[in-house]
Order: structure tokens, then C-alpha cells, then sequence
DNA sequence: ATGAAAGCGCTAACAC
DNA sequence: GTGTTAGCGCTTTCAT
């Protein structure tokens, strides 16, 4: 590999009249410039970030850490958002998993160290809280899709669920369904609960009261080894005689499951049943027909907003807010109906 | 940051004798080593990799090359087994994104060039080949999902989409079904080429003859630009009263545009009409009801065997077979129904 | 079995 | 504007 001595030698020069010039230092005369410049190009000179960190001790490496047991969809999207926004700073990604076994947990953030990475980017695969065991104070880290129920203010970027679920619900609502169902995702985590708390406290708000019997489980066991029963459940809320007129599922997924259901049963949607989901997981919600109506959450912008307040933690400016709730927003499609008054 | 000559001080020995240690050398008295370990742990030293390998020349760095233009789901799979491999590896995966510009190609090679990666796993987003200027000969390369048509020799990773798709053709026949129709993918990018001459050659090996008006396109436009229009045109098809009994397709989320038509004409799944899609993406394939017949493409085996392959490369090992195509398996699930012969 | 010395590629501090 | 010197944290080589 070429080193600065050789494009130094090259070019006639000191080793560092060439750091100078690839820093862009403005103390280099033009002419000398552009001497280095071309023995640069003409070596095929790349500086050498491991050397530059020795001297500097800061490696312009952000790493992002994941728990990789699961495949949801949307963390995707986070992480696509997140390398997205990088590529636009001078930092690089490292890509690290970790899992829920200490040991690999400390594997983790053995890396992280090794590499003196300046920052940790952390997303989890569902909205949830996580303890302070499985991150390291000593890195400067932005939650994504997660929390710190704790004193030490850590920057957390999360959807706001319990705003976006209270809105589709109050989106069925002015399309004239009170007849409503719920679908709900597995209870044991946090999003599946804010969620069903914004359908019934809109309920509550307009004075409906819901039927339990049209509140289901779409999903039952352990979180990442869950099956999905929404299509079983919905086929008997939806085989009643006395059925809702919408059914809000937990996301998109289970709407799937309950459009099947339609299916099965001969009921048309939306005309004979509306539904709504949850996440705008495009490759359903986009690629069903009839479209589904459902809420879009903003998991590519959080990716985004992650780096944007990564390289503000790294470069000591202030972040703004320790506990950002991302809204999300009502993507309409075909698949709710309004519906006439009776 | 604490570094060997304050865990050599603190253990009263020579740098030397910690780096000995920390490195699992034979030669290194068991008690000394006990009183070196007792430092690091007390002083919670890890090793600066930067600096180990600006002595080294090897960065223990491979870098994950991808094209971020698109969101297709199963390339997350391949990245997925690249993670996951990974951690069984001494090696860290640098995430870079490129794109189609020269300009965001010169800044990719340029970063790889700069954290000095010992390979690159290079990625894209769907099948198709690579040209000689999308790479780095420099850089040690292992290719998934693409190959180069070229001298070169570099590993390739694709799935075999030839074989998959005549597997799936076969089993549609095999279940009695003669009547076929096809929905493909956008004609432009390799995989439907290969993925519908399976189709047509099946058919050929057993004397059907493609009915022209049952092979529509399920997609428009330029790649990842494109729209759908598999449930228009699956309409059109299914509208006929000389309908096929079956429909293969590109991908499962054209299977789901052609189980929506059949919804909105009141065709049962598979009673009415059989469905067969392409790639098991499981969040669309064994979500909706019934459940999906599709070909599994081993997206996240694929990765693990990039990992292998670029291990053997930067460690010299003869990498077996430059140009690998691993097979697609069938998946059954309901979709797709025995038919008596009539 | 351990240590001393040199040097990897780069940058910070200072001198000219 | 440019060069010189020193040193970042580590490994390699050689000596003991």
C-alpha cells in the first residue's frame, strides 16, 4: 500500500506538506498543491484511517448495533434510514449484533471498543424499554425503537403508537364505523399495549362501548416465536351474525390475516367489511387490493434522526430533546369504507 | 483510553509481556500471565485494533457493499446471514452503501480503501450481472445475488432461478395442473428471464403449449420504479370463461395481487384457482390464508456462504467454485390444489 | 520466559 | 508556506 512518504517523495515535498493537503489546510501554496494533488492521483494514495486514529484517537466510526434474532420488516426500514443519512457525514457504519445472552452482549460491546467507535447507534426489532445491562455508558449511544426507564439521559427516537392508534381509530370513527373490532398484536410488548390503549380511549372519548368479544389476539407465544391466530379469530368475530363493521388490526400483517378471512368467509372489503392495519408495511399494505388504509410509521426518518443526533452527541453539540416520540400518519387506501349512518 | 503501558506498569511487566498475553502466546510464565489478566480486567483494557493493525497492514475489516436504491425485502435475508456469520469470525463487517453514480461508487471504493478492508462482500438487490466498473479489482471480492460476465474470477453467489421456477412449473404439473398462466416480473432484470424460461421450458418438456394470453406482466416501468399490475391483469385472466387452473408468479407479492383478484371475483384459493408464488418471503407467504406454495430462495444461506467464501479469500485458501447457484426448494402450503385429471 | 528497540502511517507542535 | 521532530498504541525482531 502507498504511504504519505511515497506521494511525499513524489511530489518533492515533506510527508506532512501532504496531510496537509489532503486536510484541505488553506496555508499550501497552489502551485505546490497541486504537485501533491497529482502524485496523489498518480499513486493512487488513500490515507490510512487506522493511522490517522493512533494520532487522533477518534476512529469516524458509528456502529450500529442490532439485535438480529428477529426479521421484523420495518427494522429494516430504521436501519435503511440510518444508511442512508450516514453516507452524508464523514463517519463510516460498523454493523454489530448483539442478542440477549450476556455473553454475547459483551462480545458486542468488546468490538465496539476495540474499534474505539465514536458512538453507538442501538435499535431494537420492537418498541420497547431496555435495561441499562445491555448498553455501555461509556460510549455515547442514540436509542432507536427503545428507551431507558432511568435517570441517565440517554437520546431515545420511538414512535409515538399510542397517537397513531388513537388516530386510525378516530379515522374509522369519522368514516361513521362504531361497530369496532380490534385485533391485537402479542401483549407482552410495549407497542402492542400503547396501541390497543389509543383504540379504547378513543372509544371512551366518543362514548363506545367495546365489545370484548370483537377484541382478539392475533398473535399468541413467546415474542419472536409467536404464531399468528388472527385469521382464526377473526373468522369468528366475523362468522357472527351481530359483527363489526371495521376491523383495526395490530399491524399489517394481521390485517392480512383477517382480509383472508373476508376472503374465506365471502364478505367484500371494503364494501361488507373495512379494514385497517398498522405500519404501512408496504409490501402488503401497497401491494393488496383492495389498498390498505393504515398508519405509517415514520421507521426510515427515525433511522435518519438517529445520525443526525449521533454526530451531535459525538461533536458535544446539545441534543435537543432526550425522548423523541415520532409521529405516525394515516396512509389512506381503499380498504376503509365510509360508511352511512344508520 | 487505557492502553498497554498502563496495564504493563500496573502488572509490573513489559508491554511486550501484556501484548503476549492478550495475544494467547505459549511463551508467557502461567503466574505472570495471571497478574497481566488481573490488570486488564481492573483496568478495563481492550486492545486499539486502529493500532495493532497499523503495524499489522490488516484491518480485520470486511465490508458489506450494497446498493441502497431499493427496499426488496429478501436482500435484508442475505445481510442477515452475513451478520449472523460474521460473529463467528475475528472479523468486523463495515456496512457501506453505493449506488448507480460514478461519483457514489469512487466515495464506496474510496472508504473501503481507507479503513483498508481485508475483503468486500458485494451485494445488489436483485439478481443480475455486475460490471467490471462497479468493482475495485484491488479489493478482494465475493459477489451475492450478481455475478460478472468477464475473465476475472470472482466468486459469485446467485440463486438458481432457472431450476426453481421449472421445479415450481413441475410441481404445479404434478398436482394435475395443465391450464397454467404466469405472471412475471419486470422483464428487465435477470431473474424474470430465467424465472419464466423454467416456466416455458417445463411446459415444453412436457408437451403443453403456453397459452400467450395467460403470460402477463405483473410489473411496469423501470426497476424500482416500477408499479404493479399483476391484479389488473390477473382480472383479466380469471375473468375469462376459459380460465387457467392455475397461476405461477414471479414473486409472492405478485401471488398476493392474483389472490386479490381472485377475491374480488369470488374465486376460492385454492379450490377455484391454485396460486404459486416465488422466493417463500414469509411475511406475505405464510401470513395470508391459505397458505402460499412457493419456491424458498436460500437468501440468508447465501450470505453465510459469502462470509466462508471471504474468509477463504483473505486467508489464501482456494475458494472452491467460482460461480455457485444455489437451488430453490419448494414450500407447500395450501395454495396450491390436487386437481383430478379431467 | 521476558525485555529493549525500532517502526508501522499518520498528525500535532513547533521552528523557520 | 513548509519542514522537522516527536509520539499515538501496537507488533516484530532480536537480545538476554
Amino acid at each position: 500500500m502507498v504511504s504519505i512518504k511515497d506521494v511525499a517523495e513524489k511530489a518533492g515535498v515533506s510527508d506532512q506538506t501532504v496531510s496537509r493537503v489532503v486536510h484541505n489546510d488553506a496555508k499550501v501554496d497552489p502551485r505546490t498543491r497541486k504537485r501533491v494533488e497529482r502524485a496523489i492521483a498518480k499513486l493512487g494514495y488513500v490515507p490510512n484511517r487506522a493511522a490517522r486514529m493512533v494520532r487522533t484517537n477518534r476512529s469516524g466510526v458509528v456502529a450500529l448495533v442490532t439485535n438480529s434474532v428477529s426479521t421484523t420488516p420495518f427494522s429494516t426500514d430504521i436501519v435503511r434510514g440510518v444508511r442512508d443519512a450516514i453516507e452524508a457525514t464523514p463517519y463510516s457504519l460498523l454493523t454489530i449484533t448483539t442478542g440477549s445472552e450476556p455473553e454475547r452482549r459483551a462480545r458486542c460491546w468488546k468490538t465496539v471498543k476495540e474499534h474505539r467507535c465514536d458512538a453507538v447507534i442501538f435499535v431494537t426489532m420492537y418498541h420497547r424499554q431496555v435495561e441499562e445491562a445491555e448498553l455501555d455508558p461509556a460510549v455515547p449511544t442514540v436509542l432507536v425503537n427503545c428507551s431507558l426507564e432511568n435517570d441517565r439521559p440517554v437520546p431515545a427516537i420511538v414512535p409515538d403508537d399510542y397517537q397513531g392508534s388513537y388516530d386510525a381509530a378516530a379515522l374509522a370513527f369519522e368514516h361513521g364505523h362504531s361497530r369496532i373490532g380490534y385485533v391485537r398484536l402479542n401483549q407482552t410488548i410495549l407497542a402492542a399495549r400503547l396501541r390497543e390503549a389509543g383504540v379504547r380511549d378513543l372509544m371512551r372519548a366518543k362514548e363506545l362501548m367495546p365489545r370484548e368479544d370483537w377484541f382478539v389476539e392475533g398473535l399468541v407465544g413467546k415474542v419472536f416465536e409467536d404464531r399468528y391466530v388472527a385469521y382464526e379469530n377473526a373468522m369468528k368475530i366475523l362468522s357472527l351474525e351481530d359483527r363489526p363493521t371495521v376491523m383495526l388490526c395490530g399491524n399489517d400483517e394481521l390485517a392480512l390475516q383477517v382480509f383472508s378471512a373476508a376472503q374465506t368467509l365471502g364478505l367484500r372489503v371494503p364494501q361488507d367489511l373495512s379494514i385497517v392495519g398498522f405500519d404501512d408495511f408496504q409490501v402488503i399494505s401497497d401491494v393488496i387490493r383492495p389498498g390498505l388504509t393504515t398508519m405509517a410509521l415514520p421507521y426510515y426518518e427515525m433511522g435518519q434522526r438517529a445520525v443526525r443526533d449521533v454526530v451531535k452527541l459525538i461533536e458535544k453539540q446539545p441534543v435537543e430533546t432526550v425522548r423523541t416520540a415520532v409521529p405516525c400518519v394515516p396512509v389512506l387506501r381503499q380498504s376503509l369504507q365510509r360508511l352511512n349512518r344508520v
